[in-house]
DNA sequence: AGCGTCATTTGGATCGATCCAAATTTGCGA
DNA sequence: TCGCAAATTTGGATCGATCCAAATGACGCT
């Protein structure tokens, strides 16, 4: 860590400035109303008048107190994170704390070295979403006993305060909302089988299948990359035999748009021939052709509940470990229409 | 700022439990050469057995160096900012050091707020891409006179460090792509005239119509709101009067896509009887259909590069401010055909 | 004038690390 | 075995703020 040679100034210099003490000046910066006017905006005027900058690490030192929390994702370019990442960063600038942002690429390794990092720089809290693979053991041993952590996005094993989207619910919703338009060939397209929040959507899915007594088509559980080129790319595992589903469910909505261009390739028109359901409601499902039908999960939202919960933690390190579902919506569009009928005209 | 009553593990500590000073296990943590091995192997074992975390904030304090660079943006949910910031951490977490995020909502005064904020928590320096309307004398006053600031992506007045795109040359680049393919009528559709990018874009544009000596059409500059939806509906201008352009310089990919939706709409195909082309290459670009011809700038990389910078000139207050244009490439994809003939049918 | 009360201000110790000059130990050659 | 240089370790002062108990000042009342 290369020095910093800033011109330091510091409360002394301010102090001196107008003739008062260290501790008057500290009791001004942080608005005592033990100061008297006076004195105050002298102070005020000598610390403007000299620039000075208040160094809230010494502060924090001092005063064992602190003014940031941690963000660990595994990519910020995944929309979905960059949303919660705005939502959290919003709700902790309100109440003047800082971020640490941390990104682990999916790597646990990277995530280790990462955690440490940030918790060298003593934030009130974690919030964490756990690179595939990750073991509560190795995080706790590496954040320490007593930093709050919140776990988001993945399980984890252990003790933690957990928010996870209602991936089952979700799913359940989407595609009951098919089986609603009359669908009754729905495929389930897209994720990869080791991913949790794919195993959930896909019993969500299962739920509403057998809550209507339509029998399970293995054939139309289609793995994919979580991407939209590979999604594009596999649309033919959806048609290789007769009879082929009329909607998919998909794992989310990336894998959904790339559904509708590979769709839109084969000469086929989703909304129209064939419904398709995402998951997330990434800012561009509203904007794709045609817009998304989808689950909407409020991700900046969500980052402002998660970083309310942990500074609540940090606060009263006695309140308990929870989980908590977050609650989803079903947002239909213009991408989930009724089958075609049996002519394979559309409806 | 609240309390926080973690359990507080010391260097002393540490020293205590295994018969050393202060000092030794300092130099221990630090990687020093001057501590015995035994030593260093006993400490190491303590240091872990007990569980201890390492303060850099009080170890900052003590050097006068730093381990954090702050980085404000106006919104995190756009996918460039996203990709930017992705880059900046990247590069930061590889040299041991800590992104304070920042985001601005495009508000000058929240802006201001969280200069101060990141300020206060002694960062090497500052990568800043200013809200609209920003004024470089508010920026200087807030963040002091000795920490390096980087401005990116948009113009700020006085002496900074100043990374732009070179918007000029990309359009440029994009226009004479056009004129090669035998275009003659090219509009310069979408973006705000106040926008400083979009004025430099237009001018790369109209260099080029210039350089091949063609005429410029005032009514085929279209300015538009540089969203996907309102490119969209503005198609319409492009087509009021005969002849009409057969290609278009879109001011970015939000635009681009926007049009090619709304050329669709309206009965045309992109890429077949019109030539579009992007600025900035989002993911989505290769996607959309037809895939869009654009001008790269690999945002990921200019971020990696940000932040070298910063700590460039953190290392080394006395280098001068520098002016970079970010380089830009043309990726040609479909979007860009050749102009139909006269008879109006596709090439 | 003397005194108690309340408002305001203050210096010394401290947070957890590093710096530095000096102390101690070790190794080696004579 | 002794001496000296090199290797290793160490305690006290310090970074820039806060805490705290105690000092000072202002004011009203008898």
């Amino acid at each position: 860590m290369p020095k910093t040679p800033r011109q330091n100034l510091t409360l002394n210099d301010v102090a001196k400035g107008c003739g008062v003490s260290r501790a008057t000046v500290s009791l001004v910066v942080r608005g005592s109303p033990l100061v008297h006017a006076d004195t105050r905006a002298k102070v005020e005027a000598e610390i403007r008048r000299i620039g000075y900058i208040y160094n809230r690490a010494a502060a924090n030192l001092r005063a064992q107190s602190t003014s940031s929390v941690g963000l660990v994702v595994n990519d910020l370019s995944n929309p979905f994170f960059a949303e919660f990442a705005a939502g959290v960063d919003e709700a902790l600038a309100e109440v003047g704390y800082v971020t640490l942002l941390g990104s682990t690429g999916e790597s646990v390794e990277r995530q280790q070295a990462v955690l440490a990092s940030l918790a060298e720089h003593t934030p009130a809290g974690i919030i964490l979403s756990p690179a595939e693979g990750s073991k509560g053991a190795a995080v706790a041993r590496v954040v320490g006993e007593y930093l709050p952590v919140l776990v988001f996005n993945r399980e984890l094993d252990g003790d933690w305060d957990y928010f996870v989207m209602d991936n089952r619910h979700g799913a359940q919703l989407a595609t009951e909302h098919l089986i609603a338009l009359g669908h009754r060939r729905i495929a389930f397209y897209g994720g990869h089988r080791a991913s949790s929040s794919c195993r959930e959507r896909r019993e969500g899915y299962l739920q509403a299948l057998g809550d209507a007594d339509i029998a399970v088509e293995p054939r139309w559980s289609i793995e994919t990359a979580p991407t939209r080129l590979e999604a594009a790319r596999q649309v033919g595992a959806l048609f290789v035999r007769d009879p082929a589903p009329t909607a998919a469910v998909c794992y989310n909505d990336a894998v959904a748009l790339g559904l509708q261009l590979g769709l839109v390739a084969r000469g086929r028109h989703p909304g129209a021939d064939f419904a398709v359901v995402g998951f997330d409601d990434i800012p561009e499902a509203a904007l794709s052709m045609p817009p998304l039908t989808t689950i909407a999960t409020a991700p900046r939202l969500r980052g402002r509940q998660a970083a309310t919960r942990i500074l609540e933690r940090a606060r009263d390190r006695s309140i308990a470990t929870e989980h908590r579902a977050i609650p989803v919506q079903l947002i239909v569009r213009e991408s989930s229409c009724p089958p075609p009928d049996s002519n394979g005209t559309p409806a």
